[in-house]
DNA sequence: TAAGTCATGTAAAAAGTTACATGATTCT
DNA sequence: AGAATCATGTAACTTTTTACATGACTTA
């Protein structure tokens, strides 16, 4: 629904924009998403309009409702309770002691890379907002802030994240 | 297989030192665990040995078999597979911008506030490990280095967590 | 006397993933 | 010719949570 209120989208399109511009905090396929629309609509808080194509199959193009909007505004100032984090790497650093350490190490430096990787991306995501949305970004009204706060929560995700890696990937390269 | 492979537990152990040890990268809850332990024994990762006491119900004291173990360190050097992250709080922040500024500062101010005191929770926990297994912690062989380990990654996260949400609680303030 | 700890399980429900199913167009 | 994109759904399965169920002892 939070995407839903930026902008109409097909079930097809929600399911790739989850995976772009959410997921790295949030996860859903398409599997999950089409028996959801079909909820939410049950429940006034999305509509859909059929939509013919030429060339390409009928869509349906989804819109959040006033109820919808109320609803999302309601819910997104409401404190979350503490659900599970699940990180399996941790979880892995965790009986590290046990493993192969040579194995072990090749691997920490495989999810550094890979953090920074994503933390370069980000950091370019990063230059383009603030250049292309420097006026907006001065609002925490706008959906522009929005999205930038998700961004620098994922900047500094990574960044942490990579650190930690190369650090025990360190630790592990010294013993 | 983590916890068991430090110390022999019961099931009802386990499920406390989830929550105590490894909880910030990891849950399960009781109804959760007994189950996993009887399809670990059958698989001959686990056994256990049934412990009669007075005063108190039985018991049963599981413990890691060598096959167990082998299987742990094998799982641990083997890269994850990237599972989805889920971040409600994010998830929020990203349709901030259709929530009640107020409300919503007061809910991220309350999210800093929790994350600052891990953190020192942490900290102190740090500053414990670094006191008592001084020599343990050079070994990243010991599971007293993979304790520390994932207790750094804890450090890291909480402090990132609380910085953004300060970050942004900040924001909404000064609008 | 009420709440908390120790102790182990099962059952029902919810949530999420993987696989099944179809089909036209466009790009390589 | 094969892969990718657009497009929407269902079914089976796995995982996880919540609730049900019991019971003695200890502490406030």
């Amino acid at each position: 629904m939070g995407l839903l209120a930026r902008e109409p989208l097909t079930g097809y399109e929600l399911t790739s924009r989850v995976r772009e511009r959410i997921g790295f905090f949030w996860g859903a396929r398409h599997s999950q998403i089409y028996p959801e629309l079909a909820k939410l609509e049950s429940e006034g808080f999305v509509t859909h309009e059929p939509v013919a194509q030429e060339g390409k199959p009928d869509k349906k193009v989804y819109s959040i409702t006033n109820a919808g909007l109320a609803a999302l505004a309601e819910w997104a100032a409401v404190p979350a309770k503490p659900g599970p984090t699940r990180d399996e790497v941790t979880l892995k650093a965790y009986s590290l002691w046990a493993a192969d350490p040579e194995k072990a190490s090749a691997m920490f430096r495989d999810e550094e890379r890979r953090h920074r990787e994503q933390l370069a991306e980000y950091e370019q995501i990063k230059g383009w907002m603030e250049r292309e949305w420097e006026q907006a970004l001065t609002d925490p009204g706008t959906p522009e802030f929005s999205s930038y706060a998700t961004l620098r929560r994922g900047l500094g995700y990574e960044r942490e994240y990579a650190e930690w890696c190369g650090w025990l990937a360190d630790s592990l390269e010294r013993r």
